[in-house]
DNA sequence: ATTAAAGTGTGATCTATATCACAAAAAAAT
DNA sequence: ATTTTTTTGTGATATAGATCACACTTTAAT
Protein backbone atom coordinates (compact mmCIF):
# COMPACT_ATOMS: atom_id res chain seq x y z
CA UNK A 1 0.00 0.00 0.00
CA UNK A 2 1.17 3.42 -0.32
CA UNK A 3 2.58 5.52 1.97
CA UNK A 4 0.14 8.37 1.40
CA UNK A 5 -2.81 5.85 1.17
CA UNK A 6 -2.01 4.26 4.88
CA UNK A 7 -1.57 7.85 6.32
CA UNK A 8 -5.12 9.04 5.35
CA UNK A 9 -6.58 5.94 6.68
CA UNK A 10 -5.01 6.05 10.19
CA UNK A 11 -7.88 7.25 12.65
CA UNK A 12 -5.13 9.75 14.21
CA UNK A 13 -5.12 11.77 10.89
CA UNK A 14 -8.16 11.86 10.04
CA UNK A 15 -8.98 15.27 10.36
CA UNK A 16 -6.00 16.17 7.88
CA UNK A 17 -6.25 17.50 4.51
CA UNK A 18 -4.43 16.03 1.90
CA UNK A 19 -1.65 18.45 1.82
CA UNK A 20 -0.87 18.27 5.45
CA UNK A 21 -1.05 14.32 4.94
CA UNK A 22 1.76 14.85 2.48
CA UNK A 23 3.64 16.95 4.85
CA UNK A 24 3.25 13.72 7.26
CA UNK A 25 4.88 11.69 4.10
CA UNK A 26 7.64 13.44 3.10
CA UNK A 27 8.88 13.93 6.95
CA UNK A 28 7.95 10.20 7.43
CA UNK A 29 10.28 7.03 7.28
CA UNK A 30 9.29 3.40 7.18
CA UNK A 31 10.55 0.12 8.64
CA UNK A 32 10.06 -3.41 8.94
CA UNK A 33 10.81 -5.49 11.62
CA UNK A 34 10.77 -9.55 11.32
CA UNK A 35 8.81 -11.57 14.15
CA UNK A 36 9.91 -11.45 17.69
CA UNK A 37 12.70 -8.48 16.85
CA UNK A 38 13.09 -5.80 19.50
CA UNK A 39 11.33 -2.56 18.34
CA UNK A 40 12.46 -0.51 21.19
CA UNK A 41 13.46 -1.43 24.58
CA UNK A 42 12.66 -0.08 28.00
CA UNK A 43 15.75 2.03 28.57
CA UNK A 44 15.86 3.26 24.76
CA UNK A 45 14.92 7.13 23.99
CA UNK A 46 12.09 8.26 22.85
CA UNK A 47 12.92 9.37 19.51
CA UNK A 48 10.20 8.48 17.22
CA UNK A 49 6.39 8.56 16.82
CA UNK A 50 5.74 4.82 15.36
CA UNK A 51 2.69 3.68 13.16
CA UNK A 52 1.87 0.39 12.72
CA UNK A 53 1.35 -0.25 9.31
CA UNK A 54 1.49 -4.35 8.94
CA UNK A 55 1.35 -6.96 11.57
CA UNK A 56 1.16 -6.81 15.49
CA UNK A 57 3.50 -6.05 17.94
CA UNK A 58 3.41 -6.76 21.52
CA UNK A 59 4.20 -3.98 24.49
CA UNK A 60 5.33 -5.70 27.50
CA UNK A 61 7.27 -5.91 30.98
CA UNK A 62 9.61 -8.52 32.24
CA UNK A 63 10.24 -9.90 35.53
CA UNK A 64 12.99 -11.92 36.50
CA UNK A 65 13.79 -14.72 34.91
CA UNK A 66 12.08 -14.54 31.89
CA UNK A 67 9.02 -13.75 33.43
CA UNK A 68 7.06 -11.10 31.23
CA UNK A 69 3.91 -9.67 31.24
CA UNK A 70 2.16 -8.71 28.14
CA UNK A 71 0.57 -5.12 28.39
CA UNK A 72 -1.36 -4.76 25.18
CA UNK A 73 -0.99 -5.70 21.68
CA UNK A 74 -1.46 -3.50 18.90
CA UNK A 75 -2.32 -3.60 15.15
CA UNK A 76 -2.34 -1.76 11.86
CA UNK A 77 -3.31 1.87 12.44
CA UNK A 78 -2.27 1.92 15.96
CA UNK A 79 0.70 4.15 17.36
CA UNK A 80 2.94 3.49 19.75
CA UNK A 81 6.64 5.36 20.99
CA UNK A 82 8.42 5.46 24.42
CA UNK A 83 5.90 7.27 26.24
CA UNK A 84 9.02 9.41 26.65
CA UNK A 85 8.36 10.87 23.69
CA UNK A 86 5.09 12.52 25.26
CA UNK A 87 6.12 13.08 29.12
CA UNK A 88 9.61 13.17 28.38
CA UNK A 89 9.87 10.44 31.03
CA UNK A 90 11.74 7.33 30.51
CA UNK A 91 11.48 3.42 31.96
CA UNK A 92 8.72 2.59 30.15
CA UNK A 93 7.98 -1.37 27.80
CA UNK A 94 9.30 -3.14 25.26
CA UNK A 95 8.18 -3.47 21.76
CA UNK A 96 8.29 -6.62 20.29
CA UNK A 97 6.94 -7.48 16.87
CA UNK A 98 4.58 -10.09 17.36
CA UNK A 99 3.78 -11.06 13.72
CA UNK A 100 6.39 -9.87 10.30
CA UNK A 101 5.62 -6.25 10.51
CA UNK A 102 6.34 -2.73 8.89
CA UNK A 103 5.79 0.90 10.68
CA UNK A 104 5.64 4.24 9.33
CA UNK A 105 8.04 6.30 11.73
CA UNK A 106 8.02 10.55 12.76
CA UNK A 107 10.52 11.92 14.78
CA UNK A 108 9.89 13.32 17.76
CA UNK A 109 10.46 16.91 16.75
CA UNK A 110 8.30 16.33 13.73
CA UNK A 111 5.69 15.11 15.42
CA UNK A 112 5.95 17.90 18.69
CA UNK A 113 5.87 20.26 15.87
CA UNK A 114 2.48 18.34 14.14
CA UNK A 115 0.51 18.39 17.47
CA UNK A 116 1.10 22.23 17.86
CA UNK A 117 -0.58 23.07 14.25
CA UNK A 118 -3.22 20.63 14.53
CA UNK A 119 -4.89 20.78 17.89
CA UNK A 120 -7.37 18.05 16.37
CA UNK A 121 -4.46 14.99 16.60
CA UNK A 122 -3.79 15.94 20.07
CA UNK A 123 -7.32 15.47 21.20
CA UNK A 124 -7.37 12.17 18.95
CA UNK A 125 -4.16 11.15 20.64
CA UNK A 126 -5.60 11.94 24.16
CA UNK A 127 -8.51 10.11 23.09
CA UNK A 128 -6.37 7.23 22.75
CA UNK A 129 -4.71 7.61 25.56
CA UNK A 130 -7.67 7.73 27.72
CA UNK A 131 -9.23 4.53 26.16
CA UNK A 132 -5.34 2.77 26.85
CA UNK A 133 -6.17 4.00 30.46
CA UNK A 134 -9.42 2.73 30.82
CA UNK A 135 -8.09 -1.02 29.76
CA UNK A 136 -5.57 -1.11 31.41
CA UNK A 137 -7.67 -0.06 34.60
CA UNK A 138 -9.76 -2.39 34.00
CA UNK A 139 -6.92 -5.29 33.71
CA UNK A 140 -6.09 -4.21 36.95
CA UNK A 141 -9.54 -4.87 38.19
CA UNK A 142 -9.40 -8.39 36.39
CA UNK A 143 -6.31 -9.31 37.99
CA UNK A 144 -7.32 -8.50 41.47
CA UNK A 145 -11.19 -10.15 41.58
CA UNK A 146 -10.82 -12.80 39.03
CA UNK A 147 -9.61 -16.74 39.40
CA UNK A 148 -8.16 -18.43 36.70
CA UNK A 149 -10.30 -18.75 34.54
CA UNK A 150 -12.04 -15.69 34.59
CA UNK A 151 -8.41 -14.44 33.64
CA UNK A 152 -8.09 -16.17 30.65
CA UNK A 153 -11.50 -15.49 29.59
CA UNK A 154 -10.58 -11.90 29.71
CA UNK A 155 -7.28 -12.14 27.94
CA UNK A 156 -9.85 -14.10 25.19
CA UNK A 157 -12.36 -11.42 25.03
CA UNK A 158 -9.79 -8.75 24.28
CA UNK A 159 -8.34 -10.53 21.83
CA UNK A 160 -12.05 -11.42 19.97
CA UNK A 161 -12.59 -7.46 20.26
CA UNK A 162 -9.23 -6.73 18.74
CA UNK A 163 -8.97 -8.86 15.62
CA UNK A 164 -11.64 -11.55 16.08
CA UNK A 165 -13.58 -12.31 12.82
CA UNK A 166 -16.61 -13.76 12.86
CA UNK A 167 -17.29 -16.90 10.71
CA UNK A 168 -20.11 -19.45 10.80
CA UNK A 169 -18.05 -21.67 12.46
CA UNK A 170 -17.66 -18.97 15.19
CA UNK A 171 -15.10 -16.53 15.96
CA UNK A 172 -11.64 -17.17 14.72
CA UNK A 173 -8.71 -15.42 16.23
CA UNK A 174 -6.04 -16.19 14.00
CA UNK A 175 -3.03 -14.85 15.44
CA UNK A 176 -0.50 -18.02 16.31
CA UNK A 177 0.09 -17.01 19.96
CA UNK A 178 1.45 -19.79 22.24
CA UNK A 179 -0.05 -20.94 25.43
CA UNK A 180 2.89 -18.70 26.73
CA UNK A 181 1.72 -15.75 25.00
CA UNK A 182 -1.80 -16.20 26.19
CA UNK A 183 -0.73 -16.81 30.24
CA UNK A 184 1.37 -13.91 29.58
CA UNK A 185 -1.21 -11.83 28.95
CA UNK A 186 -3.79 -13.60 31.53
CA UNK A 187 -0.97 -13.28 34.08
CA UNK A 188 -0.93 -16.88 34.94
CA UNK A 189 1.36 -19.75 34.28
CA UNK A 190 1.50 -21.50 30.77
CA UNK A 191 0.30 -24.73 32.55
CA UNK A 192 -2.94 -23.19 34.51
CA UNK A 193 -3.89 -21.76 31.16
CA UNK A 194 -3.18 -24.70 29.04
CA UNK A 195 -6.25 -25.81 31.96
CA UNK A 196 -8.19 -23.72 31.70
CA UNK A 197 -8.12 -24.19 27.94
CA UNK A 198 -9.46 -27.19 28.12
CA UNK A 199 -11.93 -26.41 30.72
CA UNK A 200 -13.38 -24.07 28.06
CA UNK A 201 -12.77 -26.86 25.55
CA UNK A 202 -14.84 -29.27 27.38
CA UNK A 203 -17.42 -27.00 27.98
CA UNK A 204 -17.55 -25.91 24.26
CA UNK A 205 -17.02 -22.57 24.47
CA UNK A 206 -14.20 -22.72 22.56
CA UNK A 207 -12.04 -24.90 19.61
CA UNK A 208 -8.57 -25.43 19.60
CA UNK A 209 -6.92 -25.86 16.26
CA UNK A 210 -3.33 -25.74 14.65
CA UNK A 211 -2.91 -22.31 14.95
CA UNK A 212 -6.19 -20.82 15.48
CA UNK A 213 -8.70 -20.47 18.08
CA UNK A 214 -12.18 -20.69 17.58
CA UNK A 215 -14.64 -19.14 20.16
CA UNK A 216 -17.90 -21.31 19.37
CA UNK A 217 -20.22 -19.82 22.93
CA UNK A 218 -18.97 -16.39 23.10
CA UNK A 219 -21.94 -15.86 25.88
CA UNK A 220 -20.21 -18.79 27.84
CA UNK A 221 -16.85 -16.65 27.83
CA UNK A 222 -18.22 -13.61 29.18
CA UNK A 223 -19.73 -14.87 31.71
CA UNK A 224 -16.71 -16.19 32.87
CA UNK A 225 -15.49 -12.84 33.02
CA UNK A 226 -17.51 -11.00 34.47
CA UNK A 227 -18.53 -13.30 37.29
CA UNK A 228 -16.77 -10.78 40.11
CA UNK A 229 -15.95 -8.15 38.21
CA UNK B 1 -7.22 30.15 48.36
CA UNK B 2 -8.34 32.47 45.47
CA UNK B 3 -9.47 30.72 42.66
CA UNK B 4 -7.21 32.81 40.09
CA UNK B 5 -4.05 31.94 42.10
CA UNK B 6 -5.41 28.25 42.68
CA UNK B 7 -5.89 27.91 38.90
CA UNK B 8 -2.58 29.89 38.42
CA UNK B 9 -0.59 26.97 40.10
CA UNK B 10 -2.12 24.13 38.22
CA UNK B 11 0.42 22.39 35.97
CA UNK B 12 -2.27 22.42 33.26
CA UNK B 13 -2.30 25.98 32.99
CA UNK B 14 1.03 26.83 33.49
CA UNK B 15 1.39 28.12 30.05
CA UNK B 16 -1.53 30.42 29.98
CA UNK B 17 -1.08 34.20 30.46
CA UNK B 18 -3.34 36.07 33.36
CA UNK B 19 -5.96 37.19 31.01
CA UNK B 20 -6.49 33.37 29.89
CA UNK B 21 -6.57 32.15 33.27
CA UNK B 22 -9.14 35.13 34.18
CA UNK B 23 -11.30 33.80 31.19
CA UNK B 24 -11.17 30.06 32.87
CA UNK B 25 -12.04 31.31 36.26
CA UNK B 26 -14.99 33.00 34.82
CA UNK B 27 -16.63 29.80 33.30
CA UNK B 28 -15.19 27.43 35.79
CA UNK B 29 -17.27 26.64 38.97
CA UNK B 30 -16.40 24.81 42.54
CA UNK B 31 -17.74 22.56 44.77
CA UNK B 32 -16.90 20.50 48.17
CA UNK B 33 -17.36 17.36 48.89
CA UNK B 34 -17.07 15.58 52.39
CA UNK B 35 -15.30 12.72 53.31
CA UNK B 36 -16.63 9.57 51.33
CA UNK B 37 -19.14 11.82 49.41
CA UNK B 38 -19.44 10.07 45.99
CA UNK B 39 -18.16 12.69 43.55
CA UNK B 40 -19.35 10.51 40.26
CA UNK B 41 -19.88 6.94 39.44
CA UNK B 42 -19.03 4.63 36.83
CA UNK B 43 -22.18 5.53 34.89
CA UNK B 44 -22.34 8.67 34.89
CA UNK B 45 -21.73 11.32 31.76
CA UNK B 46 -17.73 12.94 31.47
CA UNK B 47 -19.90 16.56 31.61
CA UNK B 48 -17.21 17.91 33.62
CA UNK B 49 -13.65 17.91 34.13
CA UNK B 50 -12.64 18.50 37.74
CA UNK B 51 -9.57 19.68 39.11
CA UNK B 52 -8.78 18.87 42.53
CA UNK B 53 -8.02 22.25 45.03
CA UNK B 54 -8.30 20.35 48.03
CA UNK B 55 -8.38 17.23 49.85
CA UNK B 56 -7.76 14.03 47.97
CA UNK B 57 -9.64 12.09 45.94
CA UNK B 58 -10.03 8.13 45.38
CA UNK B 59 -10.58 6.68 41.63
CA UNK B 60 -11.66 3.30 41.89
CA UNK B 61 -13.56 0.05 40.31
CA UNK B 62 -15.74 -2.06 42.16
CA UNK B 63 -16.17 -5.94 42.14
CA UNK B 64 -19.24 -8.29 43.81
CA UNK B 65 -19.74 -8.16 47.38
CA UNK B 66 -18.14 -4.78 48.57
CA UNK B 67 -14.80 -5.80 46.61
CA UNK B 68 -13.41 -2.73 45.56
CA UNK B 69 -9.47 -2.10 43.74
CA UNK B 70 -8.27 1.47 44.47
CA UNK B 71 -7.10 2.17 41.17
CA UNK B 72 -5.33 5.93 42.60
CA UNK B 73 -5.20 8.45 44.71
CA UNK B 74 -5.02 12.02 43.01
CA UNK B 75 -3.88 15.10 45.16
CA UNK B 76 -4.53 18.40 44.68
CA UNK B 77 -3.75 20.73 41.23
CA UNK B 78 -4.68 17.26 39.60
CA UNK B 79 -7.68 16.42 37.57
CA UNK B 80 -10.23 14.40 36.28
CA UNK B 81 -13.14 13.56 35.49
CA UNK B 82 -14.97 10.59 33.67
CA UNK B 83 -12.74 9.95 30.73
CA UNK B 84 -16.16 9.98 28.62
CA UNK B 85 -14.75 13.74 28.49
CA UNK B 86 -11.97 12.76 26.19
CA UNK B 87 -13.19 9.59 23.91
CA UNK B 88 -16.92 9.54 24.05
CA UNK B 89 -16.84 6.18 25.64
CA UNK B 90 -18.49 5.05 29.09
CA UNK B 91 -18.11 2.98 31.91
CA UNK B 92 -15.22 4.22 33.95
CA UNK B 93 -14.48 4.28 37.63
CA UNK B 94 -15.71 5.85 40.57
CA UNK B 95 -14.44 9.06 41.95
CA UNK B 96 -14.85 9.18 45.84
CA UNK B 97 -13.86 12.15 48.03
CA UNK B 98 -10.77 10.82 50.17
CA UNK B 99 -11.15 13.39 52.94
CA UNK B 100 -12.85 16.49 52.83
CA UNK B 101 -12.13 18.37 49.00
CA UNK B 102 -13.12 21.10 46.78
CA UNK B 103 -12.54 21.06 43.64
CA UNK B 104 -12.87 23.72 40.48
CA UNK B 105 -15.23 22.02 37.89
CA UNK B 106 -15.42 23.57 33.79
CA UNK B 107 -17.86 21.89 31.78
CA UNK B 108 -17.34 19.68 28.73
CA UNK B 109 -17.97 21.91 26.19
CA UNK B 110 -15.80 24.74 27.66
CA UNK B 111 -13.41 22.36 28.01
CA UNK B 112 -13.06 21.09 24.87
CA UNK B 113 -12.95 24.32 23.47
CA UNK B 114 -10.44 25.60 25.18
CA UNK B 115 -7.89 22.93 24.16
CA UNK B 116 -8.71 24.03 20.86
CA UNK B 117 -7.35 27.22 21.25
CA UNK B 118 -4.71 26.00 23.45
CA UNK B 119 -2.39 23.33 22.16
CA UNK B 120 -0.22 23.15 25.08
CA UNK B 121 -2.87 22.46 27.61
CA UNK B 122 -3.72 19.51 25.24
CA UNK B 123 0.04 18.74 25.46
CA UNK B 124 0.03 18.48 29.06
CA UNK B 125 -2.97 16.37 29.00
CA UNK B 126 -1.36 13.28 26.83
CA UNK B 127 1.41 14.16 28.61
CA UNK B 128 -0.45 13.27 32.38
CA UNK B 129 -2.48 10.78 30.67
CA UNK B 130 0.79 8.76 29.43
CA UNK B 131 2.23 9.18 33.11
CA UNK B 132 -1.23 7.40 34.55
CA UNK B 133 -0.60 5.11 31.53
CA UNK B 134 2.84 3.63 32.55
CA UNK B 135 1.58 3.51 36.31
CA UNK B 136 -1.34 1.54 35.55
CA UNK B 137 1.00 -0.59 33.19
CA UNK B 138 3.46 -0.92 36.18
CA UNK B 139 1.14 -1.83 38.95
CA UNK B 140 -0.28 -4.73 36.30
CA UNK B 141 2.84 -5.80 36.11
CA UNK B 142 3.45 -5.92 39.93
CA UNK B 143 0.29 -7.78 40.08
CA UNK B 144 1.45 -10.19 37.91
CA UNK B 145 5.19 -10.75 39.19
CA UNK B 146 4.83 -10.15 43.11
CA UNK B 147 4.00 -11.37 46.29
CA UNK B 148 2.16 -10.00 49.07
CA UNK B 149 4.93 -8.48 50.33
CA UNK B 150 5.99 -6.74 47.23
CA UNK B 151 2.89 -5.60 46.45
CA UNK B 152 2.56 -3.91 49.81
CA UNK B 153 5.56 -2.24 49.49
CA UNK B 154 4.77 -0.63 45.99
CA UNK B 155 1.86 0.87 47.54
CA UNK B 156 3.42 2.33 50.22
CA UNK B 157 6.06 3.73 47.80
CA UNK B 158 3.74 5.15 45.24
CA UNK B 159 2.19 6.70 48.86
CA UNK B 160 5.52 8.02 49.78
CA UNK B 161 5.91 9.49 46.40
CA UNK B 162 2.71 11.30 46.22
CA UNK B 163 2.40 12.37 49.88
CA UNK B 164 5.16 11.67 51.76
CA UNK B 165 6.43 14.33 54.14
CA UNK B 166 10.24 13.83 54.70
CA UNK B 167 11.21 14.29 58.77
CA UNK B 168 13.74 13.52 61.02
CA UNK B 169 11.72 10.57 62.39
CA UNK B 170 11.47 9.05 58.70
CA UNK B 171 9.19 9.76 55.77
CA UNK B 172 5.36 10.37 57.61
CA UNK B 173 2.51 9.72 55.43
CA UNK B 174 -0.62 11.02 57.12
CA UNK B 175 -3.25 9.80 55.13
CA UNK B 176 -5.24 7.92 57.50
CA UNK B 177 -5.97 5.27 55.40
CA UNK B 178 -7.43 2.22 57.09
CA UNK B 179 -6.01 -1.44 56.35
CA UNK B 180 -9.06 -1.89 54.37
CA UNK B 181 -7.89 0.77 52.02
CA UNK B 182 -4.06 -0.32 51.97
CA UNK B 183 -5.39 -3.68 51.00
CA UNK B 184 -7.49 -2.11 48.14
CA UNK B 185 -4.65 -0.38 47.17
CA UNK B 186 -2.46 -3.29 47.21
CA UNK B 187 -4.86 -5.91 45.43
CA UNK B 188 -4.66 -7.86 48.59
CA UNK B 189 -7.07 -8.90 51.68
CA UNK B 190 -7.39 -6.83 54.82
CA UNK B 191 -5.51 -10.04 56.68
CA UNK B 192 -2.63 -10.27 54.45
CA UNK B 193 -2.29 -6.45 54.18
CA UNK B 194 -1.88 -6.73 58.56
CA UNK B 195 0.54 -9.52 58.39
CA UNK B 196 2.72 -8.07 55.92
CA UNK B 197 2.59 -4.67 57.88
CA UNK B 198 3.43 -6.36 60.72
CA UNK B 199 6.46 -7.94 59.12
CA UNK B 200 7.91 -4.53 57.91
CA UNK B 201 7.84 -3.14 61.40
CA UNK B 202 9.56 -6.49 62.80
CA UNK B 203 12.08 -5.91 60.30
CA UNK B 204 12.29 -2.18 61.60
CA UNK B 205 11.38 -0.81 57.76
CA UNK B 206 7.95 0.97 59.46
CA UNK B 207 6.47 2.52 62.60
CA UNK B 208 2.56 2.55 63.15
CA UNK B 209 0.91 5.01 64.37
CA UNK B 210 -2.63 5.69 66.01
CA UNK B 211 -2.83 8.05 62.10
CA UNK B 212 0.21 7.65 60.06
CA UNK B 213 2.37 5.61 59.00
CA UNK B 214 6.57 6.09 59.22
CA UNK B 215 8.56 5.32 56.87
CA UNK B 216 11.57 4.35 58.97
CA UNK B 217 13.89 2.37 55.65
CA UNK B 218 12.72 3.25 52.45
CA UNK B 219 15.59 0.89 51.51
CA UNK B 220 14.20 -1.76 52.34
CA UNK B 221 10.87 -1.47 50.97
CA UNK B 222 12.54 -0.39 47.75
CA UNK B 223 14.20 -3.76 48.06
CA UNK B 224 10.65 -6.11 48.37
CA UNK B 225 8.50 -3.70 45.88
CA UNK B 226 11.91 -4.78 43.50
CA UNK B 227 12.19 -8.40 44.24
CA UNK B 228 11.06 -9.75 41.19
CA UNK B 229 10.38 -6.89 39.06
C1' DA C 1 13.57 -37.48 5.66
C1' DT C 2 15.82 -37.29 9.91
C1' DT C 3 17.25 -35.01 13.73
C1' DA C 4 16.89 -31.36 16.82
C1' DA C 5 14.42 -27.89 19.16
C1' DA C 6 10.46 -25.71 20.77
C1' DG C 7 6.05 -25.95 22.54
C1' DT C 8 2.17 -28.51 24.83
C1' DG C 9 -0.60 -31.57 27.98
C1' DT C 10 -1.06 -33.62 32.39
C1' DG C 11 -0.07 -35.70 36.78
C1' DA C 12 1.91 -35.03 41.61
C1' DT C 13 3.29 -31.95 44.93
C1' DC C 14 3.78 -27.72 47.66
C1' DT C 15 2.80 -23.23 49.34
C1' DA C 16 1.20 -18.52 49.68
C1' DT C 17 -2.64 -16.33 50.53
C1' DA C 18 -7.65 -16.33 50.87
C1' DT C 19 -11.17 -17.48 54.05
C1' DC C 20 -13.32 -18.07 58.42
C1' DA C 21 -13.85 -16.89 63.09
C1' DC C 22 -13.10 -14.38 67.04
C1' DA C 23 -11.25 -11.34 70.62
C1' DA C 24 -9.17 -6.94 71.46
C1' DA C 25 -8.74 -2.10 70.52
C1' DA C 26 -10.13 2.25 68.79
C1' DA C 27 -13.43 5.50 67.24
C1' DA C 28 -17.99 7.29 67.01
C1' DA C 29 -22.36 7.99 68.89
C1' DT C 30 -25.40 8.66 72.68
C1' DA D 1 -18.84 8.16 80.49
C1' DT D 2 -21.07 4.30 78.45
C1' DT D 3 -22.59 1.96 74.82
C1' DT D 4 -22.37 0.81 70.08
C1' DT D 5 -20.02 0.44 65.92
C1' DT D 6 -16.02 0.09 63.26
C1' DT D 7 -11.53 -1.38 62.69
C1' DT D 8 -7.66 -4.28 63.71
C1' DG D 9 -4.79 -8.38 64.96
C1' DT D 10 -4.08 -13.18 64.88
C1' DG D 11 -4.86 -18.04 64.93
C1' DA D 12 -6.64 -22.25 62.30
C1' DT D 13 -7.83 -24.09 57.94
C1' DA D 14 -8.71 -24.70 53.06
C1' DT D 15 -7.53 -24.24 48.36
C1' DA D 16 -6.33 -22.31 43.90
C1' DG D 17 -2.73 -22.06 41.35
C1' DA D 18 2.42 -22.24 41.21
C1' DT D 19 6.08 -25.36 40.67
C1' DC D 20 8.33 -29.53 39.24
C1' DA D 21 8.87 -33.31 36.17
C1' DC D 22 8.37 -35.69 32.11
C1' DA D 23 6.22 -37.78 27.93
C1' DC D 24 4.17 -36.41 23.78
C1' DT D 25 3.50 -33.46 19.68
C1' DT D 26 4.48 -30.06 16.53
C1' DT D 27 7.59 -27.10 14.16
C1' DA D 28 12.05 -25.92 12.44
C1' DA D 29 16.62 -27.05 10.89
C1' DT D 30 19.85 -29.89 8.49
Amino acid sequence: MERSDFLKSVPLFSDLNREELRQIESISGEKRYRKNEIIFHAEDLGAYLFILKEGSVKISLQGREGREVILRILYPKEFFGDMALLDGYHRSATVTAFEDSKAVLINREDFLNLIGKHPEVALKIMSILSKRLRKADERIASLVFLDAHGKVARSLLDLIQEQGKKTEEGIVIDLKLRREELSDLAGLTRETTTRVLKDFETAGAIRRERKRLIILREDIIKREAEKSL
